[in-house]
RNA sequence: GGCGACGUGGCCGAGUGGCUUAGGCAAUGGUCUGCAAAACCAUGUACACCGGUUCGACUCCGGUCGUCGCCUCCA
């Protein structure tokens, strides 16, 4: 069972092998701190958080890097709209970007390098570079040459010919080729600023990934990934001024993630149809937005819509149920004097390897997230049979049972899923404090128990009330409830309720 | 203009030269239920169009049409 990745600069799969046996190197291009990241930038890092999570369930030791610009232009711009300082609007950034990963279940990167901690070692590469002739020096400010580094172009796969060069912006005229590229920028009075053999100055923006990815990742790492816009100039120009300077190839798998779009138009500022992380994780659980993406192969775009939301939901809502149903069976007594269903057993146990099989292979190809998830949903109809036809459970069943419940979660966690179901006192907080009130009518008094016990208290005193066939009782109960967004669900175990 | 991706059943979305019932959502039917709801189960013969290769193509090749992305803001 071998990994393969589509590497952008093969334009093939390839099969992964990693520069030490055993560890990757991964570095992720961050975002640039001057704005609430939207579900583009969202479903990026979620791509490669499920990469490195399932290169982890593989066993690898991998270091992830994932970078903070925190100077830039648009930080500065947004700083000077604000009257703030560039910093400040910086900081400010960082930490909601923090608050969003951690929001959307994001395992944290093994290290984040800012780029305005890391001055020192760009200069030192630009330094280097202007000794090799590959960049020059214009009134404060360093391009690079790419008339220089014959292979500019291989990771894009263009041409300098091909490129229309500064059609869609201005060119510096004093640039010795349109396409020359800055490494570092002369400040302007008022902007942040570092001295520099050249002056007082900032970094250009691609000279951090390549300072910052070298310190942590050393001379030609495993895995860099970004977003599918980044392939050109942000990466392209990453490899020229790396390979440029240290004479030695800088990645050995390129990772691409697809775009979002919204219905089917891109997601642009232009179009005012951005979609925050944070607003959305207002009103959908980040299961769902894991679900989503898990749905689609990580390098297609996605149309994102609400109705697919939605859909998620439903999808999630399948995943959760399953673990209840296996819950109330494991809870149920035990019957040991019976015939045990051998058909059923074995028909559960080969689902279970099957997944497991399914899965990993689905996975170890280009991380095929959506085939990955038909193998768990598969074992997930495989349970519910198993449940349904069953019934009374012997010990050896149940213990089936909790190999199939132990597959589910170790499947789904592989890529970030959580299927944990929500305990009483959690599920007590989300409920209304009208449970009060209604728990008074019908127990006639709430004592001082929790909301999650009243509401176990009032079903059962529902299903007193159906066994005595006081149907108007029952039914005003259940209206009750129903009100309060608590989803009855009557199975011949008994009642069960859950919070919509 | 250059480079690239794609066009699968109602929707989304995998996949393969001749056994995948992929999977999810929706829909329909059924089981369960006092009635419901929920839950569970069952059901779909689809691969843009035109040629070609082949014993056989949705899958390979060529062409046509269409959609989309990138070409120094961009995850």
């Amino acid at each position: 069972m071998s990994l393969k990745v589509y590497n952008t600069m093969s334009r093939e799969k390839e099969e992964f092998i990693p520069r030490y046996a055993g560890k990757v190197g991964m570095y992720v291009c961050g975002p640039t701190v001057y704005n609430y990241i939207h579900i583009g930038n969202g479903r990026t890092y979620l791509s490669f958080d499920i990469i490195y999570r399932y290169l982890k369930y593989k066993g690898y030791a991998v270091t992830y890097v994932r970078n903070l610009t925190d100077v830039d232009d648009k930080i500065i711009n947004k700083a000077n709209e604000e009257g703030v300082a560039p910093s400040e609007v910086a900081e400010r950034y960082s930490e909601a970007f923090d608050e969003d990963t951690t929001n959307m279940r994001l395992v944290r990167p093994t290290i984040i390098p800012k780029a305005t901690e890391h001055i020192k070692e760009m200069i030192e590469i630009i330094e280097g570079l202007i000794e090799k002739g590959l960049a020059y020096v214009i009134d404060g400010d360093v391009y690079y040459e790419i008339a220089k580094f014959p292979e500019y172009g291989k990771l894009a796969h263009r041409d300098l010919e091909d490129m229309r060069a500064g059609e869609r912006v201005e060119i510096d005229p004093r640039k010795h080729h349109p396409m020359d590229f800055a490494v570092w920028k002369s400040a302007k009075p008022g902007e942040p600023s570092w001295d520099s053999p050249w002056g007082k100055g900032r970094p250009g923006w691609h000279i951090e990934c390549s300072a910052m990815s070298l310190k942590y990742l050393g001379v030609t790492f495993d895995i860099h990934g970004g977003g599918r816009d980044l392939i050109f100039p942000h990466h392209e120009n990453e490899i020229a001024q790396t390979e440029g300077y240290t004479g030695k190839k800088f990645v050995k798998y390129w990772l691409h993630g697809g775009m979002v779009n919204i219905g089917d138009e891109k997601m642009a500022k232009s179009l005012g149809n951005i979609i925050l992380v944070r607003d959305l994780l207002k009103e959908y659980d980040r299961n769902v937005l894991r679900l989503l993406a898990l749905g689609t192969q990580y390098r297609s775009p996605i149309n994102f819509g609400t109705d697919k939301l939605k859909e998620s939901e439903t999808a999630y809502e399948r995943l959760l149920n399953v673990r209840r149903r296996i819950e109330d069976a494991l809870g149920a007594m035990t019957v040991t004097r019976m015939p045990e269903k051998v058909e059923q057993i074995d028909r559960l146990e080969g689902a279970i390897d099957e997944a497991k099989k399914k899965f990993i292979e689905s996975m170890d190809d280009d991380f095929n997230t959506a085939a990955a998830l038909a193998a768990v949903f598969e074992l997930v109809k495989e349970t519910n049979t198993f449940i349904e036809a069953y019934g009374e459970m012997s010990m050896h069943a149940q213990d089936i049972l909790k190999k199939a419940d132990a597959m589910l979660l170790e499947l789904s966690g592989a890529v970030g899923l959580n299927l944990t179901l929500p305990g009483a006192e959690e599920v007590g907080k989300k409920l209304p404090d009208t449970i009060f009130d209604l728990a008074g009518d019908v127990l006639g008094s709430t004592d001082n128990k929790g909301k999650s016990e009243l509401v176990d208290e009032i079903l059962e005193r529902r299903n007193i009330a159906r066994k005595e066939k006081d149907f108007a009782t029952a039914d005003k109960i259940r209206n009750g409830l129903t009100q309060m967004g608590i989803e009855i669900e009557d199975t011949p175990l008994g009642s069960r309720w859950k919070l919509k």
